[in-house]
DNA sequence: TTGCAGTACTTAGCCTTGCTAACTAATATC
DNA sequence: GATATTAGTTAGCAAGGCTAAGTACTGCAA
C-alpha cells in the first residue's frame, strides 16, 4: 500500500469518514463512562430513551435499538424488576407485550443525560469561539447527513 | 421548563453538547449494521487501526481505546493467536509488550474499514467543498477534545 | 371447527468485551 | 539491598450481543 507522511493515501472523503467514526465512538466511550452514576446501565438508559416518546411494543423497541428480541427481553425482564418501566399485556393481542416508562424511569434517564451530556458539555467549554462555531456548523451538517 | 421553538432553553454549549452526543449516536447506529459482514470482531478491527500509525505498546493501546489493561491484554493475546498483530517485547525495558500489524492484520483492517466506513463515506461524498472542509476542521476540534 | 402457519415473546446457553482484584516480573529509588 | 512503582497477566464477574428452540396466541383455509 502507498504510504505519505499522514499514513496510507487514500481519498480525501474516505479520510474524513473514518476519523469521523473513530471521533464519534472515543467520544461515546467517554460519555458512557458516567452512567454507572445513574444506578442504570447504558443499554437500560438508551432504552429509556426510545421509551420518552411514549410506550412501545418490545418488538418497536428492538427495532429501535437495533437489536434482536431476546437482547429486548431480557433488558426489559430487568427494567421491569427495578422499577424503570411497567409492562402491560395488549388486550387486543394477547402475545404483545407494551411497556412505558415509570416515574422512576424518567428521573433515571433524566439524570443520566444530565451526566452524559455534561462531560461532552465541559469539553465543549474549553474551546475558544472560533472552535465552537466551527463545531456547531459541523454538528450541523453531519445532522443533515443522516436524515436520508 | 421553559422553552422556546429549539427546545428547551439551554447553555449554547450544552445545546452543542447534546446535539454532538446525539448525532454521534446515530452516526453510530450506521455504521454498526454491516459489523457483521467484516469477520473480526470490533475490537480487534478498532486496535488494528490505532496500529495502523505504527507499533505501540500495550499501554499505549489501551490509552488509545480508553479500556483498562486487562481488557488489552486479554484483546492482544486473541489477535496473536489468529495472527492479526505480533509482539515483541521491548529490549530496553523487559517489561513492556510492543505489538504490530502483520501483513493478515493490514488485510483485515482494509476489509473491515471498508465495510464500517463505506455508509458514512457515502454520506460524506454527498457534501459540497465548504461543508466538507467545515466538517473536517470540526472532526480535527472533537480529536482534540477528546485527548485531555 | 380444526388444524396449521405465522407472530410475539421467552428461555437457555454461547461469545465478546468491559471491569476489579490480585498476581508476576522488571525497573527505579532511597 | 529493600522497597515502591510500573507493565502486563490471570481469574473471575457482569452486561449485552447472538442463535436455536420453545410457548402462547392469532389468523386463515380446508
Amino acid at each position: 500500500m502507498r504510504t505519505n507522511a499522514r499514513g496510507p493515501v487514500q481519498p480525501r472523503e474516505r479520510e474524513l469518514a473514518d476519523r469521523l467514526h473513530s471521533a464519534a465512538i472515543h467520544l461515546l466511550r467517554r460519555a458512557r463512562r458516567s452512567d454507572p452514576l445513574t444506578g442504570a446501565t447504558p443499554a437500560q438508559l438508551s432504552a429509556l430513551s426510545v421509551l420518552m416518546s411514549g410506550p412501545k411494543t418490545l418488538g418497536d423497541l428492538a427495532a429501535a435499538e437495533q437489536v434482536r428480541a431476546p437482547t429486548i427481553s431480557r433488558l426489559a425482564a430487568e427494567m421491569e424488576r427495578i422499577g424503570l418501566i411497567r409492562r402491560r399485556v395488549d388486550p387486543g393481542d394477547r402475545r404483545v407485550a407494551r411497556v412505558e416508562m415509570t416515574a422512576k424511569g424518567r428521573r433515571v434517564l433524566g439524570k443520566g443525560r444530565e451526566l452524559r451530556i455534561a462531560d461532552i458539555e465541559g469539553r465543549v467549554r474549553r474551546l475558544d469561539r472560533p472552535e465552537a462555531d466551527a463545531l456547531e456548523r459541523a454538528v450541523g451538517i453531519i445532522e443533515g447527513m443522516l436524515r436520508d
